[in-house]
DNA sequence: CAAACATATTAGTATGAACTAATATAATGG
DNA sequence: CCATTATATTAGTTCATACTAATATGTTTG
């Protein structure tokens, strides 16, 4: 296993880290979607949406696809996919931990 | 493969958004250390690292225990290495693209 | 080419998280 | 018990990120 640069992965991490962009990813997990579709099924704006979007795909985690005046965004690749998956599974082990958490620092 | 709910997958996310978090990770993931290990090891103010550890512990990340007048913090269980080992497997493959993200939305 | 639609960008404001410093709690040893 | 060491907590300030609204860019269609 080589090391990864901690700012890579904190850049990384930082995707994932914002219920909005963690809710376009469950969105568009397995298959595509146009910026307005996304828009439509998590109920957002479409300037905020559009941004959340540019931090996901500057992160490296999605990729987008004009096709027409549409544009396509989607996961990266099946490692991103196999990733989303991994934590899925860690979290139904820590679950409940989870959920006591008040301490969001200060 | 169960639904995790949505917040509480946030909540545990949250707790690897954070440059300092992800340093405590690193430092004991393969043995526990105690706080006074850790604030010299990367270096931070013992008040502030409390507060992360205290953040982590809450979101289930890791574990702390008591031993005399030292606490020891160590990651949960082997899920969770698995879980740091897995993003890393990631990021090996993603590094270039994350590298040049400079949009964190505005 | 003008109108309509899809998406991106910008600017300004508001909100929340992180930091520091001070203090409190807890445990050990003299 | 009192002093010391280890860790936790609190309060206040600073700073970064997210949000909204307005506008710009780009694409298609009539």
């Amino acid at each position: 296993m080589l090391k990864v640069n901690l700012d890579t992965k904190i850049k990384f991490l930082h995707g994932l880290s914002h219920k909005t962009r963690i809710q376009i990813l469950e969105c568009i997990k397995d298959s595509e979607k146009t910026v307005s579709q996304i828009v439509e099924e998590i109920k957002g704006n479409q300037s905020n949406i559009s941004q959340h979007l540019a931090c996901l795909k500057g992160c490296g985690i999605i990729v987008g696809r004009q096709e027409g005046k549409y544009v396509y965004y989607g996961l990266r690749n099946q490692k991103m996919r196999d990733l989303l998956t991994t934590i899925d599974g860690v979290l139904e082990e820590v679950e409940n931990d989870v959920a006591c958490c008040e301490n969001h620092i200060g």
